[in-house]
RNA sequence: GCCGAGGUGGUGAAAUUGGGAAACACGAUAGGUUUAGGACCUAUUGCCGAAAGGUUUGUGGGUUCAAAUCCCACCCUCGGCACCA
């Protein structure tokens, strides 16, 4: 009887102890492989069925790599720092550390029952100072190149988990972690500048392998948009309002300005605004808006205008007025903008509001006299309907009039700048990365503030700055860290002057410490680098990272970041740090919804490994589905896995009574009838199997092997070899079962007959030391294939020919059957089509073989 | 609204250089085995039809000897972004 949970635990054990996956530093770097886990974070809940998808493919992969004489790092650890821990230790009145251990401890046994194949000995935790020592050492580097900036800025601030946010850890106005609103405050805070490498961020995603969406994620996020900074001056005055705008063509028909609410110039001309009351009294309100309600504003525009200020439009030399408004954001391009209401929808919907001057400079080619796509505004009494923001030509538009609006862009743009009234310029949607959380759970920021020299940063030798013992975690509100309350940790002395200063009491954004994990693992244990060169050059980049998709910006963009300013700083050779990405698909509870504890559709590991053992269910969660297919979990479809498996149990245990057999000599030699249908089958398989796992469709692979197996059970004597064979193209996905069978079969051979305690791994040679099997090419084709022939189109009968056929003997046959005759009669035949080795198609034109489709249309007419 | 992925049996899905639609599995039905249940084995299983045969890949159209696959239009689902000038 195939019992998973006996053999599964004594293979983890010899594993375990004979060290099979330890990873070796040495060899040439083309042999390494390194097979990367986007690393979990300790959660109180442990895992489930879903957490496991993308360790059971990496894991599947690393094997098969290693079988086929890769030498594989396969590491894991825990993205230990952040909020949750903080918080449930606040509930719990536990230390966050204690807490944190704890769950490291659940997640940890819950990884090895599946038998994956992780190096223990590199394991990284990020909240044990010899690793956070090396996350500070980053943050100087980034310090030095002036990459860290202090900066008082409007910050995205969460009120229920009392600290300020970076954008992209706001989702719909609301706090990513805790679902509060989240409110805008002004705080000084550090931020890494990310914006400089915008163009790097964008521009590299050409030469690595990642899914489509991800790239388009990260494109759109990074957000270019190409154009011209175009200068208009203001009335008397000797201020000037630069504004950006890709569409320089559209420059005539700009009517008014709009500046947002934070624009200097309404400051600068303070004196010259009549109604000044009314303009603060709207920048107040509007300060006042949290996120969502700008957002859930954006049909109804509102916006003031700033009455005796007056802007020149510098291709026409007109008066135009100067609105606030809302609807303009600060922080995008220059704070203001050139509006066009012809050509731009908002401005269109804000200029028919506070009914303002519209003028049409772009008309819409008419193609084939008809309007084109997403037709332009249309005058209906004189009014328009709406903006035409496609291309065209140029209409009132002085001597521009008539010429293409995409070369007018140029044209227009180029003649300002000529004349010092604009310059090309290139804008990104990315902000700058804001880093400081004011929380305890996290890295502190190396930094000292001394009154005399400003900031500095810690000394190298003195990292790294400890994360204190203190008793009370909660934060102290209006945006100050709980470290704040311990005088110990903040007095200290200024590393310039020696005077008396004060540590930086916020720490890290986590998402800080996972941008360089990945590097870790090449060196886990070096306390004088955060990793040694020759080890960076042997593993890196990550040659395969595997992982959920709800990291395509965030962590996945700031880990790039990281790696090109290490590139930069000459610590590391390479610009990208991971060559191929894969994302798993999310695995659903058996109602279809997304696994939670409150909706109770939550299928944990242990369960499911106690009623099946762990290869049913890696092989179950690999066969559900395409790999990164979200899929909901079926209690009933394991079932076909588990059969599967006990299946090919049942296949080797006849063949032990074959063998015992054999040594009575009653069986010959060579115990397989020479069968080359079988010899074929299995050389399809091999190739298939591989190919699959090579291109994660693992679903196919497995299905492949069903279809061996199946076979397989119906020969009435097998071979080793052949045996072998299966076992072998099983074990990436079956670990412990492959192996406990593959030690049967050569305790068969008579080489051993084994107890298992106190092996060494020289004496116990591994399935996994065995090398992956080869195929032959000319043999993964048929040797006799069913051949197709259609009459019209349509399967009218099926022949078994060799699969080299020429036309004319597949002619000659085809005539001669009576199903095909009986389906043309004496009637003509038009033509053949053939397809070598597929099918034959006769084409026949008769009235009564008119095709449906036609005397559909007959019909019909 | 924009960007991306997708839409195939009762279910998960397979087939994408254009060439047998539904592999593999789940479920279901019938039979065998069993004291019974379970497990296992055999057969059937897209739909209509007694059969011959017809018909079927979101919808409509097109190209082709031949379309799930290519082209055009539309509908729907999921994911992301969203006043980005």
């Amino acid at each position: 009887m195939y019992n998973p949970q006996r053999i599964e635990k004594k293979w983890q054990k010899i594993w375990g102890k004979t060290g099979l996956y330890k990873t070796a530093d040495k060899i040439k770097r083309k042999k390494n492989f390194y097979c990367l886990d986007m690393f979990p974070y300790p959660s109180g809940e442990g895992l489930h069925v879903g957490h496991l998808h993308g360790y059971i493919g990496s894991d599947i992969v690393s094997r098969y790599f290693k079988m086929k004489g890769f030498n594989v790092l396969h590491p894991m650890g825990f993205d230990a720092f952040g909020l949750p821990a903080e918080n449930a230790a606040i509930k719990r009145k536990i230390h966050p550390k204690t807490w944190t251990y704890k769950n490291i401890r659940l997640i940890r046994k819950q990884l090895r029952t599946i038998g994956a194949t992780y190096d223990w000995e590199r394991e990284i935790i990020t909240c044990e100072p010899e690793y956070y020592k090396w996350t500070q050492w980053m943050f100087l580097q980034l310090f030095k190149k002036g990459l860290a900036e202090r900066a008082k800025v409007a910050c995205n601030f969460c009120p229920s988990c009392k600290t300020v946010l970076a954008n992209e850890q706001v989702v719909d106005g609301k706090c990513e972690r805790c679902g509060s609103e989240v409110i805008q405050k002004e705080i000084e805070q550090w931020l890494f500048k990310i914006t400089d490498y915008a163009e790097d961020l964008l521009k590299d995603l050409e030469g690595i392998d990642w899914p489509e969406r991800t790239k388009t994620m990260q494109r759109n996020w990074i957000g270019k948009s190409e154009g011209y900074e175009i200068k208009f001056e203001i009335r008397n005055s000797k201020f000037e309002i630069p504004v950006f705008t890709t569409r320089a063509d559209t420059l005539f028909g700009a009517t008014y300005l709009v500046v947002a609410p934070e624009h200097p110039i309404i400051s600068n001309l303070k004196s010259q605004i009549s109604n000044l009351k009314f303009v603060e009294e709207y920048i107040e309100q509007s300060k006042r808006k949290t996120e969502r309600e700008r957002l859930s504003e954006v049909k109804d525009k509102t916006g003031v205008e700033i009455k005796e200020v007056k802007a020149i439009n510098p291709v026409n030399n007109r008066e135009i007025p100067i609105f606030v408004a809302d609807y303009v954001l600060f922080h995008y391009g220059t704070g203001a903008i050139m509006a066009v209401p012809c050509h731009d929808q908002r401005d269109f919907e804000f200029a028919r509001k506070y009914n303002l001057p519209m003028v049409e400079v772009i008309k819409p080619i008419l193609q084939e006299k008809k309007l084109p796509e997403r037709a332009p505004l249309v005058v209906s009494d004189g009014r328009f309907e709406r903006a035409y923001e496609g291309e065209g030509y140029l209409t009132n538009s002085g001597r521009f009039d008539g010429m293409n609006s995409e070369i007018a862009r140029q044209e227009i743009g180029a003649g300002l700048e000529k004349k010092g009234l604009a310059k090309k310029r290139v804008h990104y949607k990315l902000r700058d990365w804001l880093i400081s959380r004011q929380r305890y759970w996290g890295a502190p920021i190396p930094m000292i503030s001394c009154q005399k020299c400003g900031w500095q940063p810690v000394p190298e030798k003195e990292l790294p700055v400890l994360l204190p013992k203190i008793k009370d975690y909660l934060p102290v509100g209006e945006g100050k860290s709980p470290l704040a309350k311990s005088r110990k940790f903040v007095e200290t002395t200024c590393p310039k002057c020696g005077g008396s200063a004060q540590r930086e009491t916020d720490t890290m954004d986590t998402f800080v410490c996972s941008s360089w994990y990945y590097l870790r693992y090449a060196d886990p244990k070096n306390d004088k680098k955060f990793a040694a060169k020759e080890k960076l050059r042997s593993w890196l980049p990550v040659d395969l990272y595997v992982g959920g998709a709800e990291h395509a910006v965030m962590h996945l963009l700031y880990a790039r970041f990281f790696t090109k300013v290490l590139k930069d700083l000459r610590r590391i050779s390479f610009k990208e740090p991971f060559l191929k990405l894969r994302h798993q698909g999310t695995i659903l509870g058996p109602d279809g919804q997304k696994m939670s504890k409150s909706k109770g559709n939550v299928i944990p590991i242990d369960e499911t490994i106690k009623k099946y053992g762990a290869d049913t269910m890696r092989l179950y969660e690999m066969f559900m589905g395409p790999f990164e297919a979200t899929t909901a979990w079926d209690t009933r479809g394991i079932e076909g896995c588990s059969r599967f498996l006990k299946k090919v149990w049942k296949l080797m245990s006849n063949v032990k009574c074959q063998m015992s057999l054999y040594r009575k000599r009653k069986f010959s030699r060579n115990l397989n009838v020479k069968n080359e249908k079988l010899e074929r089958l299995f050389h399809q398989t091999i190739k298939k199997v591989t190919e699959d796992i090579e291109n994660f469709r693992f679903n196919t692979a497995i299905s492949a092997l069903m279809i061996l197996v199946n076979e397989l059970v119906k020969q009435p004597a097998l071979e080793i070899r052949s045996l072998k064979l299966v076992v072998k193209l099983l074990s990436p996905f079956a670990p412990h079962l492959t192996e406990e069978l593959w030690q049967k079969i050569r305790g068969c051979r008579g080489l051993t007959s084994t107890s298992w305690r106190g092996l060494t791994l020289p004496e116990f040679k591994s399935i996994f030391q065995e090398k992956w099997p080869k195929y032959k090419k000319e043999l993964t084709k048929e040797a006799v294939i069913t051949f197709i022939i259609q009459v019209n189109g349509k399967v009218r009968d099926k022949i078994e020919v060799e699969a080299g056929i020429s036309e004319e003997e597949a002619k000659k046959l085809t005539l001669e059957r009576e199903k095909v005759k009986k389906w043309f009669g004496s009637k003509e035949i038009k033509k053949f089509i053939f397809v070598p080795g597929k099918l034959i198609n006769i084409v026949i034109s008769d009235n009564e073989f008119v095709s449906n489709k036609r005397i559909r249309l007959f019909v019909n007419s």
